[in-house]
RNA sequence: GCGCCUGUAGCUCAGGGGAUAGAGCGCCGGCCUCCGGAGCCGGGUGCACAGGUUCGAUUCCUGUCAGGCGCACCA
């Protein structure tokens, strides 16, 4: 399913390709090959609805100049085109077409019949993609930068849900590995303070307060009996206690957050089956492994990584990357055709190595795909918020839900593209004043749901689609908002393409812009019945249209504020 | 030293091989007998610098400068 624009954009393209065979035909332009001319939305208003570059890409091939080239074409145009007022040679030689401005309206019963599958469209063919994303080590609180993470994840597998994608969300889950040793030789040390005990946490350990707090609610459940426990027992009963307790929390957070996942994967898993082996294995028989100083090797400078990695350590345990790969060989062999991997800025040497592993493997390494999310720096007051005094972590996640909510929280994160830094201004994300962009989108949706209350109010509804005459829709406002509104398909296709939320965040924006704006020169509701019933569309489509922007960004729509 | 990301308006950021580069915030000035003023309207000397490719570069390429992040038998 494709919206108005695409189908007016489709119908130009091919009355170019038609003019152009027919100047041929007519024998005013030499025989030549169609190149990759584009039909677009110009900038300036003044350039018309839609503008090909065609013209100025056939100079060398016809031996004509552009202009002239664009005049035989505008000859040759097909005689009856719906909606087209007038086409034009502009510039250095544009084809500049200029429509009725209601060929858009076609858009509005088209949002109000399909509602909240408005935008839905089918680029993904049903094709399934996986997106991993947070997954965040289950020994501490989730920080701005998981949110940021978790924020930027769920937005781009709901965009890709809309996009026709057959989507996983996955959360991977460090279960293994030095940082659990490090967990348990922490949660120890803390077991062994809070009951009196002399002992320190390591070096490398955790500090956070709330490793404090698990351990102290461990005492409370299970009492003091570990003290005298054998110590493997006493740490593998801690860390179990811990992890279950860390993930939960973990998974609560994202839940309040609005981030749901199909599957939590854990890499002991991995080791406990055997896989991490297989792995290495696998990479063996395929020739891309040595040994050097007691370690196994890949040998990731055969795929253009400056260093090869070890997989086994001299000790015999596998490295952290050994597991990595099995966890990408287990995303392959369960099918999804593309593997999105969401990793802070901070992980980027890791990308072109897994990449490697992958080709190694022998699978094509452009099905995977990450994107690197640069870091997040707070600001309260104009300064940066350094650090959790509760935690010792930089502000969490819960934190910052409680504090400027979760809409606030996840617009923010979303308004920004993955690759910029993102500087997070406390204090505008939690002003309930226009100053905050979520709260403007947010209002035209209650302003919206206001309307149809006053006409419930006065007895009245919106009727049919198909009796309302979209032609008395004629003002500036009204067309420029219903313009914007045929857009939305094409928008979430293309934020799709580009895995960009930002993109989405920005529109539902300008299309509270447009409605606001409308809103204040021309009133909905009034006794005139039968241009209130073609504005009463207009609003209900963008009602749609926010409703459906703001669900991709996780976003609610509420009714009133 | 090598690699990745980023340099666009006072600030935070979009955009992007084309015809006059945008938004929000901040600042100044206007708009409510009327459906929600959490709104609207008006006000803008800005693409880090230098080369190159191109009919055309702010966009692509190279270099320089600046900021961030990496370069473990950590994850």
């Amino acid at each position: 399913m494709t919206g108005v624009v695409d189908k007016m954009r489709n119908n130009l393209r091919q009355a170019m390709a038609a003019a152009t065979a027919a100047a041929v035909e007519a024998g005013q332009l030499p025989p030549v090959d169609l190149p990759e001319y584009v039909v677009e939305v110009p900038r300036e208003r003044e350039h018309g609805d839609f503008a090909t570059n065609l013209a100025m890409l056939l100079p060398r091939q016809a031996r004509m100049a552009p202009r002239k080239i664009a005049e035989i074409l505008l000859e040759n145009l097909p005689r009856s085109m719906q909606w087209l007022e007038r086409a034009e040679v502009a510039g250095p030689g544009f084809i500049n077409f200029h429509l009725d401005p209601r060929w858009v309206l076609e858009a509005l019963p088209e949002a109000v019949a399909r509602q909240s599958a408005y935008g839905r469209v089918e680029a993904g063919k049903g094709r399934r993609v996986q997106v991993e994303f947070v997954s965040a080590n289950p020994t501490g609180l989730l920080h701005m930068g998981n949110a940021r993470g978790a924020a930027l994840g769920d937005s781009i597998a709901s965009i890709l849900d809309a996009a026709g994608w057959q989507v996983t969300r996955e959360y991977y889950i460090n279960d293994a590995g030095n940082q659990i040793e490090n967990f348990a030789l922490t949660l120890e040390a803390r077991y062994f303070q809070l009951l009196g005990r002399e002992a320190e946490v390591p070096e490398n350990g955790y500090h956070g307060q709330d490793i404090v707090d698990t351990v102290r609610r461990f005492i409370e459940d299970n009492g003091d009996g570990l003290l005298e426990a054998d110590r493997a027992k006493r740490l593998n009963t801690l860390v179990e206690y811990a992890l279950k307790e860390k993930t939960g929390a973990i998974k609560k957070g994202l839940a309040d957050f609005g981030v749901h996942y199909d599957v939590w994967f854990s890499e002991q898993s991995l080791h406990d089956s055997g896989k991490v082996e297989e792995a290495v294995n696998r990479l063996r028989e395929r020739g891309h492994i040595y040994e050097k100083d007691g370690a196994l090797w890949f040998k990731a400078s055969s795929f253009g990584v400056e260093k090869d990695e070890v997989l086994v350590r001299k000790n015999g345990i596998p490295t952290y990357f050994a597991a990595d790969i099995a966890y990408h060989m287990n995303k392959f062999e369960r099918g999804f055709d593309w593997v999105i991997n969401i990793w802070g800025a901070d992980h980027h040497g890791h990308v072109p190595r897994m990449k490697g592993a992958m080709e190694a493997l022998g699978y094509n390494p452009e099905a995977l795909h990450v994107i690197l999310m640069q870091l997040v720096r707070l600001f309260s007051g104009g300064e940066i918020v350094r650090m959790s005094k509760r935690t010792g972590q930089f502000v969490t996640l819960e934190e910052l839900v409680d504090e400027v909510g979760r809409d606030a929280a996840r617009y923010f994160f979303i308004m920004r593209s993955a690759d910029s830094h993102l500087d997070f201004d406390l204090d505008l994300a939690r002003s309930q004043s226009n100053d905050n962009p979520v709260y403007y989108v947010q209002y035209a949706h209650a302003r919206i749901c206001s309307i149809f209350r006053q006409l419930a109010e006065q007895g009245r509804s919106i009727p049919p689609a198909d009796r309302v005459d979209l032609r008395l829709l004629k003002e500036e406002a009204e067309l420029a908002l219903a313009r914007r509104l045929a857009d939305y398909p094409e928008e979430v296709a293309m934020a799709a393409r580009q895995l960009a939320p930002h993109r989405i965040a920005r529109y539902v924006h300008e299309v509270a812009g447009l409605l606001h704006s409308f809103y204040n020169v021309h009133r909905v509701i009034t006794g005139d019945v039968e241009l209130s019933n073609a504005r009463l569309l207009l609003v209900e489509a963008t009602r749609v249209v926010l409703r459906n922007g703001l669900g991709l960004l996780g976003v609610n729509a509420p009714e009133k504020m």
